[in-house]
DNA sequence: GACGGAAATC
DNA sequence: TCCTTAATTTCCGTCT
């Protein structure tokens, strides 16, 4: 049987604004409605299973009802901007869930569905129409059944003829007659003064309607009641007019038009995504059910074997495409190229022999375009070709101009400028375990529609860059500085897995003679890595008092542990445990498995694109977290090793980078003339806020002075202060008070970054790199607050990326300049390693602090400290 | 396969 | 009254 659900737009979208509290996406848009809508939706679809469906909306402000009464819907509230904003977002999402939504030009939507569920009852439909009204009680029949939302968005009473005669005693069609005697608020319908559901309802049940209570109006009971009806007739029959839903409206569209699939499109999953939508997103599921290929093929591809000269035009965009993450290991499944000529594929092994081709890939006066310009120019590399060219890289735009969007995929960028061909990878090649290549020459297509959309990606994104003064930031950081960052990955660093081995026996060990007093401790054999079962040995089997709960139990965080240390001698073997461990799998284990055979070396993957500050990040393995605060740990790095033999490891670092940029950035005089003048930072802190001379410094108060301006480029909290000194929060407070007034920039510099998020909804850096902070203007305070402080602290963190970056190409060439074989290998946040021949050292000694101070011209010297070694331990 | 807890770095 | 210090990656155990 065919089952139509009719939905009153209007209706559900306004209630799920105002049952739910004003959640906005990452770009700061409002999406509350749209999310209670889409829930509500979901859950009708999975319940209802309708053949047919459609959402009605209200057109414009005046119907035909204003007509008969101008003070119709008078005294409303004005619709609040943030909802009236998420209308056009709920038609998006209508159409992306292929969804018939329909207005009428003078018409509401409760009349639309009124037609529409008589029409379609008239043609044996089985009807179900969702709205929060209970005026549409009136269009219950048998087979039209209303869900009526009660509270929230999802909590819903069926109403079939039965239902509306328990819940008011009165037929479906007398809701109206109900309404015109006791009138509507809402709606300002007057009704009859006086007269509520209670009487309204008797004098139903007596004489069934508006007009026969008129018609009978001698016989109502009670004087009173009487004079008012009598008083206020045509009101009455006004009233009931109004209430009255229009069955037969001269709607342009036809039942059959509704007919609904329930489909899964990319459109929506990347319209979900878009809104931040997640848990709807889960909810979607695999991408099995995928909208047909069709919608995929507006892109015409060749498929050829080799190239033409004349088909290698510049620009050109250029997909490399791969399945696995790590482009130092995976397979090339194909390229495409896309230009003004044409769009084509080649498969990897004819594309690889076709000199016309690899020619071209090394042809710097042929413009490329692509999507990763750092993954296609390793991947080729390891092919033994050199890609040059590389004159734009949609990864990076998008990633500059929000940051938001990093790691989304192209179709997701591509939809969100209007070029909606593409399917995602996720979608195409399927996600996880079951990713392969489909079956058929599809994957000629999806990388066509690939490289077609990149194509017309590159100027709306230029387009998009200049609004934001970013293309120099493109153009002169990020793009050359991918081109540095694909060398040293290809480069990768040395690693001996016969130190890393020995160390790993070594480690084997003390852990297990470390495990056996643990158990003999507990008096019992447990899992000491599951948290588990580790809180149940020591908050209940021994009884230590347990500091601290997480969500599933009792927390066993080093911090944790390290207040119970007097308490029970397992606490320190736990620790010492915990600690070897992690050396153990992540770094023996972990490290051992990602040299590669035929090299010898490391090659990390560094992210480009990926961090909300604008730092580097690194993956397989993370070269940036190698141990070295404790001596147990910082022997890994012995395992690092320069790549001849009497080279050596050489280290540069910035000195306190993040508070001198501050020192720039606030322009505190006092903070900068301690850079200037040379001080030991966390001393002349402490000799400011104590208000004492250099050599009162005690060690205690140079340790919470460092700890004070430790916490204050992250923003700090007095909490988090006295948490971090052992201090109370009044003592923290007075602390960041003190701090303040002795840097009165910093203080300015503070209150004026929020209030510029606050009204331009996001932060930049030196370079004009930007980050937005939709949470800025939250009412709920933990998200406003960390909005606060991360505004405060991505200016100074992404300003210090800034500088290194431009030190790294700055290096780069300055290497070339001078002829010199050292090799850059590593970047860890503010420091660089390099690997050079003896001979070079004395000249690297000059040139490197030389670059890295002078990369970005600040108001504070800059200062960078350099040492070296036979391995990565030793440069230190 | 997803999630949470823990631990490593700057 | 809440709840409380930036940014990451990796590994392990547990649950579905």
């Amino acid at each position: 049987m065919n089952k139509l659900v009719l939905i009153d737009g209007n209706n559900v979208v306004y209630r799920a604004f105002f049952a739910l509290p004003l959640l906005s996406n990452n770009q700061g848009m409002y999406t509350n409605a749209v999310y209670g809508f889409a829930m509500m939706l979901m859950k009708v679809i999975e319940e209802e299973q309708p053949t047919h469906l459609l959402v009605a909306f209200d057109a414009g402000k005046t119907t035909f009802r204003h007509a008969t009464y101008k003070d119709y819907k008078g005294g409303r509230q004005k619709t609040p901007p943030e909802l009236s904003q998420q209308f056009p977002l709920v038609h998006e999402l209508l159409d992306a869930m292929a969804i018939r939504r329909y207005e009428l030009e003078n018409y509401e939507a409760d009349d639309i569905v009124g037609t529409l569920a008589r029409t379609a009852h008239e043609e044996g439909f089985d009807v179900r129409i969702v709205t929060g009204d209970k005026d549409y009680l009136q269009l219950v029949d048998d087979g039209i059944k209303v869900s009526l939302i009660r509270k929230g968005i999802t909590d819903t009473v069926n109403y079939d003829v039965d239902m509306v005669h328990e819940r008011y005693g009165i037929k479906p069609e007398a809701v109206i007659d109900l309404k015109g005697l006791m009138g509507d608020t809402s709606d300002n319908i007057p009704g009859v003064p006086g007269v509520g559901e209670k009487t309204a309802t008797k004098l139903l049940k007596q004489f069934g309607t508006v007009e026969g209570v008129y018609e009978h109006l001698d016989d109502v009971s009670g004087k009173k009641l009487k004079e008012k009806l009598e008083d206020n007739k045509a009101q009455a029959l006004l009233s009931k007019q109004i209430a009255t839903i229009d069955k037969h409206s001269p709607l342009t569209l036809t039942v059959d038009a509704c007919a609904y699939e329930n489909k899964v499109t990319d459109r929506l999953r990347a319209l979900f995504q878009e809104l931040g939508f997640q848990s709807l997103l889960d909810k979607l599921g695999d991408s099995d059910v995928e909208e047909p290929a069709s919608d995929h093929t507006a892109v015409s591809v060749d498929v050829i074997s080799h190239f033409e000269a004349e088909q290698l035009v510049s620009p050109s965009a250029l997909i490399v495409q791969m399945l696995d993450e790590n482009y130092h290991y995976g397979d090339i499944l194909g390229f495409a190229v896309s230009n003004a000529v044409g769009t084509y594929f080649i498969e990897t092994d004819q594309a690889l022999h076709d000199k016309t081709f690899c020619n071209w890939l090394e042809d710097p006066t042929m413009k490329k375009v692509l999507l990763d310009s750092k993954q296609a120019e390793v991947a080729l590399n390891w092919r033994g070709i050199k890609l040059q060219g590389a004159a734009f890289d949609v990864r990076l735009a998008t990633y500059l101009i929000d940051t938001a969007e990093a790691g989304q995929d192209l179709a997701f960028l591509a939809r969100k400028r209007g070029i909606a061909t593409i399917e995602t990878d996720d979608a195409f090649y399927g996600k996880g375990a079951k990713r392969k290549i489909p079956e058929g020459d599809g994957q000629a297509q999806h990388l066509g529609n690939k490289a077609a959309a990149l194509l017309q990606l590159e100027p709306k994104l230029i387009e998009e860059l200049m609004n934001n003064e970013q293309k120099a930031l493109l153009f002169d950081l990020e793009l050359p500085l991918a081109r540095v960052l694909a060398k040293m990955e290809f480069t990768g660093i040395k690693a001996s897995s016969e130190t890393l081995k020995a160390m790993g026996d070594e480690l084997d060990r003390t852990l297990n003679v470390i495990e056996q007093s643990i158990y003999e401790m507990a008096g019992v054999t447990f899992n000491i890595n599951s948290p588990k079962q580790l809180g149940e040995i020591l908050f209940e089997k021994l009884q230590l008092p347990p500091v601290k709960k997480t969500k599933t139990g009792y927390s066993t965080a080093a911090d944790v542990l390290e207040k119970l240390r007097g308490r029970h001698e397992i606490i320190g073997k736990i620790l010492d445990y915990r600690q070897l461990g992690k050396l153990k799998s992540t770094y023996v284990e972990g490290l051992l498995k990602v040299i590669h055979p035929k090299t010898g070396r490391v090659h990390t993957c560094y992210n480009q694109a990926l961090t909300q500050t604008g730092r580097l990040s690194s993956t397989d393995p993370n070269l940036q977290n190698i141990p070295i605060r404790l001596e147990e740990g910082r022997k890994i790095r012995k395992a690092f090793l320069p790549t001849h033999e009497g080279w050596q490891i050489f280290s540069a670092d910035y000195s306190q980078i993040e508070l001198r940029v501050l020192a720039h950035i606030a322009d505190d005089e006092n903070l900068k003339e301690a850079f200037i003048e040379g001080m030991d930072i966390h001393t002349k802190t402490a000799m400011d806020v104590f208000g004492v001379d250099k050599d009162e410094v005690t060690a205690l108060m140079r340790r919470h002075a460092k700890a004070v301006n430790f916490g204050i480029i992250y923003g700090i909290s007095d909490y988090g202060l006295s948490q971090n000194l052992g201090i109370t929060r009044k003592e923290a407070a007075r602390f960041i008070e003190k701090y303040l007034q002795t840097y009165p920039g910093v203080q300015r510099y503070m209150d004026e970054i929020v209030k510029k998020a606050r009204t331009e909804g996001y932060v930049t850096t030196l370079l004009n790199r930007r980050r937005y902070l939709p949470d800025i203007n939250s009412r709920n305070f933990n998200s406003r607050s960390f909005a606060e402080r991360t505004a405060m602290n991505t200016p100074i963190q992404g300003s210090a990326a800034d500088v290194i970056k431009q030190a790294m190409i700055n290096m780069d060439m300055r290497l070339k300049e001078e002829q010199l074989t050292t090799r850059m290998l590593l970047q860890v946040h503010d420091e660089l390693i390099f690997e050079v021949p003896e001979q070079e050292i004395e000249r690297m000694q000059q040139i490197v602090p030389d670059v890295m101070e002078h990369a970005i011209q600040l108001n504070v010297p800059l200062k960078v400290e350099c040492s070296y070694g036979p391995t990565w331990y030793d440069a230190k």
